[in-house]
RNA sequence: CGCGGGGUGGAGCAGUUGGUAGCUCGCCAGGCUCAUAACCUGGAGGUCAGUGGUUCAAGUCCAUUCCCCGCAACCA
């Protein structure tokens, strides 16, 4: 592996036109784990996310609440940065569209792409709905031909735009993916695009919005009378932020210089291409379709995967706010904490299929997986160790290490596969034979037994170096917890390092801490 | 015929390249007492939606039918 190129991992930037749900929670729990178990393979990690500010409904709200549309995406982008905050994600930068880093980056390709001529200006006559402010097509008539009430008074228009020729592009991207099955995943949205790529002609993308109706947007650099589309604006990011430390590569592409990004300083990274974009469902044809053809044509290498996930459900409905059927992830944490609600929302489901939240089974995955499972196992292991040696680590022993090792390796296989459901699945068959163990060999029966003082020696290091492991492997997905683990072993080292999951690497004569439940046993009767 | 995803013991889900159907919860019985009234063992419970086919062998491949759910341009 290249080691001088971070490995490069970007979430979707949220518009800032809402608030934070379970949803955007998911997705940068997801990308955070992946995240940190790349850095848990010792490698350097790029990790972007942030918001999507421009377009026209940012723009009505703060005009509603008499604003400027910049004032109103400075209170959002706030609110946003904390949540991410909230949710433990360790991510390196933080992108706002509406920076001049990444304005700079946009107003750069535009003028690229013009310049070579991948844009033709056309006017486009339709039926335009002002409520909405929206084109409607034929799509949208009813079936006596009229359109629905909901789009209040509906007149023809002609407007101007410029528009991205997309027609040429459409054989080899097929060809592209099919080349590179591990271009999108999972399996079934990859299908899914290329049925639609197959089946359809691509129209020519739309990539501006005229003034006169739209002001809020990255200005086209060779019209004044326009302001770019948002989704070509928010793709950028990824290439933005890149170009904007300085990635040489970038830059070069763009006509740009290391000067052009003053707030950077010095910094010169490697960091493009992006090895994994992590989106939902809903946007998997901006990023497998328009986003590859973008890039095509600034030139740029493609990134590595698409990691396209699911959406959730709570109790089998769609989460909707007009109903009042969400799931509040803050509110969550508060109650449970962070970790808690990590666990949950990767240990659900696996990366791709929909998932569904219920209150009963996260009280469920809470108290036996964590608190009697987990949280358990460390408490009763550190706790003999304590009563029966005063916490000191007795000497070596290898009587579990063989099965440790094959479900290690089997977790880090599921972790490379972005099987992260599978990954935890995994660590807890270690975690029930863990406490096999202790039933099958009974230290507490074998403390009363002088004449078996070595035989409690090596169920104890089994147990304690087990439990050091399990922070170890659980570290991308809990990393709070498995700190904590580590400090309750007296580790004063951090658990972020995949090359500590060898067995044997507690040393004999280390002295543990006393135990603390990681995971509080609640009364679930009572509420 | 719009596209896609599903239908596996009471509930929620796993099932990799086809080879005796697993897991968690719940239920019943037993064991243990180190531990967060936690832990361990055993048991009951499924014709893997239906039908047809390929195969020595199919939940796992093919065909077809039924049912559920999402998506269909800015909502992760």
């Amino acid at each position: 592996m290249d080691m001088s190129k971070s490995i490069y991992l970007t979430t979707a930037i949220d518009y800032v036109n809402g608030h934070p749900h379970l949803g955007h929670a998911y997705e940068k729990i997801l990308t955070d784990a992946i995240a940190r178990f790349a850095h848990s393979c010792g490698n350097p990690v790029f990790f972007l996310t942030g918001v999507d500010e421009h377009g026209q409904k940012v723009q009505q709200t703060a005009e509603k609440r008499a604003l400027s549309p910049l004032a109103y995406c400075d209170e959002l982008a706030v609110v946003w940065s904390q949540f991410i905050e909230k949710l433990g994600i360790c991510n390196n930068d933080y992108v706002r569209t509406t920076q001049p880093r990444h304005q700079k980056v946009v107003s750069a390709i535009l003028n690229k792409l013009y310049k070579e001529g991948h844009f033709y200006k056309e006017s486009y006559r339709g039926f335009y709905s002002a409520k909405e402010e929206t084109f409607l097509t034929e799509k949208d008539r009813l079936p006596d031909g009229s359109f629905d009430p909901m789009y209040g008074e509906v007149t023809e228009l002609i407007e101007d735009n410029y528009y991205f020729k997309l027609g040429e592009h459409q054989q080899w991207l097929i060809e592209y993916i099919e080349s590179h099955p591990d271009f999108i995943y999972p399996e079934s949205r990859k299908n899914e695009v290329l049925g639609f790529l197959k089946k359809e002609k691509l129209e020519d993308l739309c990539i501006t919005r005229p003034v006169s109706r739209l002001s809020w947007g990255i200005p086209l650099p060779f019209d004044s009378e326009f302001v770019t589309y948002v989704w070509f604006d928010a793709l950028i990011n990824y290439m933005s932020i890149a170009a904007a430390h300085g990635d040489l590569q970038i830059l070069k592409l763009l006509d740009l210089t290391p000067e052009d990004f003053p707030e950077n300083g010095q910094e010169q990274m490697e960091i493009w291409p992006p090895d994994f974009q992590v989106i939902g469902k809903d946007i998997v044809k901006f990023h497998a379709v328009y986003w590859p053809i973008m890039l095509k044509a600034i030139g740029a290498p493609f990134p590595k995967r698409l990691i396209v996930h699911g959406w959730w459900q709570k109790n089998n409905q769609k989460m909707s706010k007009s109903t009042g059927n969400t799931v509040d992830p803050i509110a969550v944490i508060n109650e449970w904490g962070l970790d808690a609600f990590r666990y949950y929302v990767l240990r659900e489901l696996e990366v791709g299929p929909d998932g569904n939240w219920t209150d009963s089974g996260f009280e469920t995955r809470y108290q036996v997986e964590l608190a009697n499972g987990l949280g358990n196992l460390v408490n009763r292991s550190l706790s003999m160790l304590n009563r029966y040696r005063d916490g000191i680590v007795p000497a070596k022993n290898d009587e579990l290490k063989n099965e440790t090792e094959i479900i290690v390796q089997n977790t880090f296989k599921s972790y490379q596969d972005i099987k992260i459901q599978g990954a935890l699945i995994k660590i807890w068959e270690l975690i029930y034979r863990a406490n096999q163990y202790v039933d099958q060999t009974a230290p507490f029966k074998l403390a009363k037994q002088p004449e078996q003082a070595q035989r409690l020696d090596e169920v104890l290091y089994n147990l304690v170096e087990i439990c050091r492991i399990l922070a170890v492997i659980l570290w991308p997905i809990i990393p709070e917890t498995a700190e904590k683990i580590y400090s309750q072993l007296g580790l004063n080292t951090q658990p972020d390092l995949w090359s500590e999951s060898f067995w044997g690497k507690l040393t004999p004569g280390h002295k543990v801490n006393k135990p603390m439940p990681l995971f509080p046993r609640r009364d679930l009767n009572k509420k």
